[in-house]
DNA sequence: TTGTAAGCGTTATCAC
DNA sequence: GTGATAACGCTTACAA
């Protein structure tokens, strides 16, 4: 690979007026340039990012730190990242922490290794006294993605609005007994009560939520619940895609007919949700716009560091519904 | 962040001491090997991977170029990469070509700037000569997943050989004319016909490809092909699983009974094809066998550099029949 | 066993 | 306008 040196051999100038042309500085002879520039295009001169960012200067890499790049979700955040970044010129070294926080640990340190100008995260948890450390260790600009961290820029979607249009839906198809599945203390499910609340159901007796761990257990948990709400048409929520997808799967092994007797909804809208039969209903995260925000704002935070207030922004749902509720 | 020659001042020991201790080198005094490795450990200690990259040694980075991240099978793909990579050390910048030639040869060249010490590559067009011309350029090993380009070093799926398989499938199920979505150069189409062939069907009458550009065009292709072929049972393969997910769409409003009437087989085995209705028969390939053989050839010839012969390994596929056929 | 010093390819700061 | 020259943090001879 040439370097800058070389090319200042070549065209009998210093290496410091190479640096000059390729950096577009125009205090330099027209002629001188032109040499020079010849030169660098036919050896298609590269800049070596490494010396570059040694000096002290930006490496134009940004850290990308996901839980699961599997998830058609992600990929597609990913994607829209890798995109975004480009177009501003950065690149991005990308890791997957697979919910292990102690690699994700790791990679907080890995980063730093690579000098990278920032770090977009989706954190495993994202308001875990370890999360905000390792944040805060890092001294670049980190910005949280999907999630809302206390105390962090982050872009994120209103899942408890998410929650709230979810409940509103599901009761104007004239579901009576609602069921989430995921975790009783996420934002969505709380959003989810609060919705159903507002518009009259009693989430202490109409509400409950069901952990998703496997098909098996999810079957027999469901098994359970729509034998005891035996005269209702049941409403679920579920966490994400894939969850609601394992759902279905369950719902039709045990012969429960769904928009007869329960609806089902998912969450991210990814690909896959129109493929199944019936196409499930989701709620949609618009995330071009979500990439475009967080890399902006990260690059911006780069480009002018200093303190800032904390940034948040928050991007409304909507659904998208399909033939499954 | 704490540099080598920090260390040295704060433990009173010169940087190349350092140096030594923190790369283990066998000859120092234990006792000044504590006293660093403590210090070093104090302040969370981490190497400037553009220092060390740039003194000439490795950076342990690989560039990973896509054609497209969000297409589940290639997701998989780079979650099993980066898992690889890891597990010998190496971080992963992750391109996506998103089929765009342009930009794919960019990405060619943002690699050397960051002096990855190697490239997994899934190209657009592995056997054209700008590919060939870009890869040679960078002379850094490249080794080419899923795809087998002609003289460079590959890990890929026996298409030839997953068509034959497919043929054996198709007919064993009582398929009688038989229809390819996919391009007609494609291996696997030709592995298909020949394996039809074999089994004493004449490809020239019996068997036709119909590329996949969106659904309207194949629903009319499709209707009009089965119009053609009215008196036979159609066995479709298609080329990966995204086209014939949109097949098996095409096939429902066609009012097109599945199994019935057509059988219909994907490629990649993706998670989603098992949440079709009906799940979709596939052919697998070993992704995460693909992924380890890639990465450890990779580091290989990173790491015992010199000329060598072409490698090539070419990986069985298996049948993963659902509901479809 | 330890320290000194050169060099990797840049950018940035000076003089000229 | 242009050319020296000093960093940046590391590895690697070479010297002691």
């Amino acid at each position: 690979m040439i370097t800058m040196t070389e090319i200042a051999r070549l065209t009998h100038v210093s290496q410091s007026t190479v640096s000059r042309v390729l950096n577009g500085n125009p205090k330099v002879d027209p002629e001188t340039r032109e040499r020079v520039l010849a030169c660098a295009q036919e050896h298609n001169y590269q800049l070596n990012a490494l010396a570059k960012g040694l000096q002290g200067s930006r490496t134009q890499l940004i850290g990308v730190i996901l839980t699961d790049i599997s998830n058609g979700f992600f990929a597609d955040l990913a994607k829209q990242i890798e995109l975004e970044a480009r177009k501003k010129g950065y690149s991005m070294i990308l890791f997957n922490s697979r919910y292990d926080q102690t690699l994700e640990r790791e990679y907080m340190n890995v980063v730093r290794r690579y000098h990278v100008d920032g770090v977009l995260a989706v954190p495993i948890h994202e308001n875990s006294r370890e999360w905000a450390e390792s944040a805060r260790e890092l001294d670049i600009p980190v910005v949280v993605v999907t999630r809302h961290a206390e105390g962090m820029d982050s872009v994120h979607l209103d899942h408890d609005r998410a929650g709230e249009l979810v409940a509103g839906h599901l009761l104007e198809r004239g579901y009576e007994r609602f069921l989430f599945l995921g975790r009783s203390y996420d934002v969505k499910y709380i959003g989810f009560q609060r919705g159903l609340a507002k518009l009259g159901v009693d989430p202490g007796r109409s509400v409950q939520s069901i952990e998703f761990h496997d098909d098996e257990q999810l079957l027999r948990d469901l098994d359970n619940y729509f034998q005891i709400n035996e005269p209702y048409r049941i409403g679920i929520f579920a966490y994400n895609d894939i969850c609601a997808i394992h759902g279905l799967e369950v719902l039709r092994r045990l012969h429960i007919p769904v928009t007869q007797r329960c609806g089902i909804i998912g969450f991210d809208d990814t690909e896959m949700s129109a493929y199944m039969a019936p196409k499930l209903s989701s709620v949609a995260q618009p995330i071009q716009e979500m990439a475009a925000e967080a890399v902006s704002r990260l690059i911006s935070r780069i480009e002018e560091p200093g303190p800032h207030p904390v940034w948040n922004r928050t991007l409304q749902p909507s659904l998208a519904i399909k033939e499954s509720t």
